[in-house]
RNA sequence: GGCGCCAUCGUCUAGAGGCCUAGGACGCCGCCCUUUCAAGGCGGAGAUCGCGGGUUCGAAUCCCGCUGGCGCUACCA
């Protein structure tokens, strides 16, 4: 029976990371197993559902490479893979709950289930169902006020009183409760929905998944699945509980804490592949060292039994080292294009578009050995792209030349004419020459190299002098050293 | 309150009785390299393995208890 995991979240806003990183437990390990991976939508709550929500979901497994091979927008031979277009599978299952005496009609209000669980809270009791229309008498009654009221009703799983079921998770291993503290629990909805618990097994049954992979808060909800898989007669798949990923300070990730959803960690400029290494390494682990790996390599060595039981914190500074690592190992060619795209997206309007390819091509290099992230491309090397630099005093003069402008503007004028004579435009040309004028002027390279930056580039943090005075042409270069003398002179 | 899950450096983790005077990584601190910023190299601090009992010649590793954190306790997932 071939490995079929599924991702099945349900549509209610933008994928978190805390079930992305489930979802790729899910995708490795059906990949691993030369399996199937599932999108299914999981709408059952048509009061949280949120349209939009589903672009983001497909969106977001697209970012991150987390191709499946049967899903709402790509079909497959157990379609429709949305719940709201199942209905009628969890209509006949619930019957046959019914029609087997493992299930029973309730027609109890809200409102009394609400005053019932204030009253157990109240008295310090456990709260749930207490039954009410297990009872042909309790169950008459409550049909008659509903009625009356116009009231649907619902269908409750009817749960043993007593006695035990357990699961072999394969992260957690064996797992057992005591029926004695579960109560009935609803199945269908009076509007026609399911719920969750009879939802999923009725389309992982169709769906015919072997594998389970979901969060470990939904551990306590075991008891009843374990309930209805057997009234159904379905053979359980392999379950594991996931640990949950948390914030710093142990609390659940959340937007207090920065970025949760996969969108904002694209938006910031991290690669794909580096947050798929990030996730898969929050619990789990391939041995002790390996921190870089490849999509690949998680490929070929991902097993649920190497997923660790604990919770982990999000470390968003470790993910901000490995994605400045997965920007450093890109092919040169690859991330000279990277960028460009990027550029085009954020550089000011007012620099001409598309940025010039070949430009892009020739800073780049420099660059990709500099930044962690995509987001800083433009703050580096917008000054290759537009012309309208804006100088600061302070900058250009730094500590060495504050207390003497005027020698600033001579040695920039100078360095204008020694470069501006240059046969070669080279960057070991320019290095030479810009070193032969220290020399000369007795000045320390470093402080020359500062002010020359400065007037080149706008900036005191910049990539490689000599290189970026190539990049950016004689022309240029000289004009810039002639706007920053103008600039100190006014 | 009830039920349940979890527990190794600040963080992610390795560890399945002797290989552990507990390893790696991020972060942090030095030094080196260096035209800025990074990157890189070298070194360092950092965990009495939550606590207490057992079992054993020997326990981070097995058992029990405790404590703490977290989760669930909906006609939400």
């Amino acid at each position: 029976m071939p490995t079929r995991t599924r991702y099945a979240p349900s549509p209610t806003g933008i994928p978190h990371v805390g079930n992305i990183r489930t979802a790729l437990f899910s995708w490795l390990l059906a990949r691993h197993d030369g399996g199937q991976f599932v999108l299914r939508l999981e709408d059952t709550d048509r009061t949280r559902f949120v349209p939009e929500s589903v672009d983001g979901i497909i969106e977001s497994l697209r970012w991150l490479g987390l191709d499946y091979d049967e899903g709402p927008d790509v079909g497959g031979p157990h379609a429709p893979y949305v719940q709201s277009q199942r209905l009628g599978r969890y209509r006949t299952a619930a019957d046959r709950l019914l029609s087997q005496g493992d299930a029973y009609e309730c027609w109890c209000s809200s409102q009394r289930l609400d005053a019932l669980r204030a009253e157990q809270q109240r008295l310090k009791r456990p709260p749930g169902y207490d039954g009410r229309c297990r009872t042909p008498e309790g169950q008459r009654a409550a049909r008659a006020e509903a009625q009356a009221e116009g009231r649907g009703s619902v269908v409750r799983f009817k749960t043993p009183d007593s006695g035990s079921v357990s699961l072999d998770d394969a992260i957690h291993g064996r797992l057992t409760f005591d029926l004695t503290t579960i109560d009935d629990f609803v199945v269908l909805k009076s509007d026609g929905y399911p719920t969750y618990h009879l939802a999923y097994i009725v389309d992982d049954e169709d769906m015919r998944i072997t594998h389970v992979l979901r969060g470990d808060e939904w551990i306590p909800s075991v008891p009843r699945h374990m309930l209805v898989y057997g009234a159904l007669g379905i053979e359980p798949p392999v379950i594991a509980h996931t640990p949950r990923i948390l914030g710093p300070d142990g609390a659940k990730l959340s937007k207090r804490h920065g970025a949760t959803s996969v969108f904002e960690y694209r938006d910031e400029g991290y690669l794909p592949d580096a947050l798929v290494n990030f996730l898969a390494l929050i619990g789990w682990s391939l041995d002790d060292k390996t921190d870089i790996i490849s999509r690949e390599q998680l490929v070929e060595h991902f097993s649920l039994s190497r997923v660790v039981k604990s919770p982990g914190v999000f470390n968003a500074e470790k993910l901000l080292w490995m994605n400045g690592v997965y920007i450093r190992e890109m092919p040169p060619e690859r991330f000279a294009a990277v960028a460009a795209d990027w550029l085009d997206d954020r550089l000011p309007p007012s620099v001409a578009r598309p940025v010039d390819r070949a430009l892009v091509a020739k800073i780049a290099p420099l660059v990709q050995e500099r930044i962690k992230l995509l987001s800083e491309l433009p703050d580096y090397c917008d000054f290759l792209f537009r012309d309208d630099l804006v100088y600061s005093r302070d900058e250009l003069l730094g500590k060495v030349f504050r207390d003497r402008p005027a020698d600033a503007v001579a040695v920039l004028s100078e360095t204008r004419n020694r470069i501006g004579a240059l046969g070669d435009w080279t960057t070991e040309a320019i290095e030479a020459e810009l070193r032969g004028q220290a020399e000369a002027l007795s000045l320390k390279p470093g402080d020359l190299f500062s002010l020359v930056r400065v007037a080149v580039t706008g900036k005191r943090v910049s990539p490689p002098l000599f290189e970026t005075i190539e990049a950016l042409g004689r022309e240029r270069s000289l004009a810039r050293l002639d706007d920053a003398a103008r600039a100190l002179q006014a």
